[in-house]
DNA sequence: ATGAAAGCGCTAACAT
DNA sequence: ATGTTAGCGCTTTCAT
């Protein structure tokens, strides 16, 4: 693969003056630059971006990590990211870090290594120390990692307001929440609270089936028909669109009719779901505003990493209404 | 952040021997070993890859460009991608192309410029030239690129063969086939040429509807409808399972029943669609092995770039039956 | 068992 | 307007 110096002998000339060529920069003649132009051509150059990050440059990579990319939702903001980054002249190295914390830890490393120049993450399964100890920019979706690392997320807690009162609305009697297991410090605990409280004010209370994150689809679906069977409820609320999938599926099958039994809310409102599954109702996270603010936050403390940001940045969350409420 | 000389200097021995550490290489003493490492850890150090990949070292970064992620065809297949690398010691740098060939273009030559030791494409908006200039280990998924780029696919002709028979088994008379636009050279094709064969020999045609690959799904939707409205099919072909679930949605609202009125078959069988569409009988890829392979040769031709391979691998794929055809 | 020195491809003073 | 040179952090002969 050709270097700067090759070219520098093809147009005769230094490899300071095709560096500025290259970089545009300081004062060079037309003809220099036709020529070492038309040497650059020839030859199909590259500049290594890794010698020039090594001279103390940006290298332009940011590492993602996040659980998963095969899920809808992270699969859509895993597109969006890469886009904006890519708008933004940035390259991205995504870290899908699954349930195992190993691995995380392992990435970690190999980011550092790398020199990215900062990191977006989503997952959680870490301890704070780990990701104090990395020293590069950090901005988190929806979790809490450590002191100094914002978090943006969507307003969890409306969105939990949001499905109360769409049930309440649709009026459902018994209620019942249906989560992943809920993690101490998680923003995302907020969708339970939020949910709680509005119900409370109007004296209803409901119950609360965990699944964990990590279970199949197929395990997930036997305890809902678990759930459907053993107890008579007319109001769902899952935290997830999927695991709301998984309702009106196992729902079919027990012959329950969904809204006239039973009332259904998710949440995510992917892009996927309102194309695929228009009939479910569900709270919306602004998957591309997320980004953009991710974006825009790491910038800021990549540029220069003293910034002093917010703890958190909550972005509004908007209620979709389907056929699985009335 | 601390380089291999600091280390040094904390340890009390010269960059050589640090490196022979981190290396474990040449003949150290236990004592320097201890020494270095414990200076290792006090520092929180962190080989630059940068440095070292600039001695000549593979990066061990893998570019890999498809057209999208939020597609959970792609999504699953990314996180194989992924996870396969990974346990290699590989990283990942993700490329979304779309269908936007300016994107693609740029992204090639930022994957040169990043010296990246391979490349896995799987999009298709390029023209032969840019990728016989890349210079680099490329492995194709489904696509035709160049000469001497290997193309992995699953079984496209009889997977569409596969759909022909389920079709014709369920009893269908009047058969549709619905794909994306059919490009040149792509394997793809085959599903269409599969099916067709299959059906030739039992003297029946079909009728062919092309939606194109950037339509939107409402787009999509409409034009399925107005097909289901018009033809008087009964056995409905998809090559891809997205477009499966677009005709399961209009059938349902024109009253049209599946399996009764009309058989369905898809195309992918990704672990979503097993899990979230039981009910849709598809021809299965897969993934796994497809991600096995391309990664197999690419480490290949990594590690000798004149390797001679194969221009074309094809993998088995497998019809599962759901309730979408009797 | 350890160290000195050159060099990977580039950029950035500092000349001229 | 262009060239000389040193150096980024590491690996790798070649010495000792």
């Amino acid at each position: 693969m050709a270097t700067l110096d090759d070219i520098a002998k093809l147009a005769g000339v230094s490899p300071t003056t095709v560096s500025r060529v290259i970089n545009n920069y300081g004062s060079l003649s037309e003809k220099t630059k036709t020529k070492v132009f038309a040497a650059m051509k020839e030859l199909n150059y590259q500049p290594n971006s890794l010698a020039r990050s090594l001279k103390g440059k940006k290298t332009h990579l940011i590492g993602v990590i996040l659980p998963g990319v095969s899920n809808p939702f992270f699969g859509q903001m895993v597109q969006e990211i890469e886009d904006q980054l890519f708008k933004k002249g940035f390259r991205m190295i995504l870290c899908n870090a699954g349930s195992d914390s190993e691995k995380e830890r392992a990435y970690l490393r190999m980011l550092m290594a790398n020199r990215v120049d900062g990191i977006i993450a989503g997952s959680h399964n870490l301890g704070i120390e780990e990701y104090q100890k990395v020293g590069l920019p950090i901005i988190s979706f929806d979790r809490y990692l450590s002191e100094n690392i914002p978090i943006v997320s969507s307003d969890n807690y409306h969105g939990g307001q949001l499905a109360a009162q769409a049930l309440l609305a649709s009026g459902s009697e018994h209620f019942q929440i249906i989560t992943g297991a809920n993690r101490p410090n998680s923003p995302t605990n907020a969708r339970l609270t939020g949910f709680k409280d509005t119900l409370a004010k109007r004296d209803r209370t409901f119950d609360l089936l965990e699944l964990r994150f990590s279970s199949t689809p197929n395990i997930k679906g036997l305890k809902i028909k678990e759930m459907l069977l053993k107890k008579n409820v007319d109001g769902i609320f899952c935290t997830d669109d999927l695991t709301a999938l998984l309702v009106i599926q196992q729902a079919r099958e027990l012959g329950i009719k969904i809204p006239e039994n039973i009332r259904l809310i998710g949440y995510d409102g992917t892009r996927f779901i309102q194309n695929y599954h228009p009939e479910l109702t569900t709270i919306m996270q602004p998957i591309a505003d997320i980004v953009t603010m991710m974006i825009d936050l790491l910038l800021k403390r990549i540029d220069d990493h003293e910034c002093q940001l917010e703890d958190n940045y909550v972005l509004p969350v908007k209620l979709i209404t389907g056929e699985t409420t009335i």
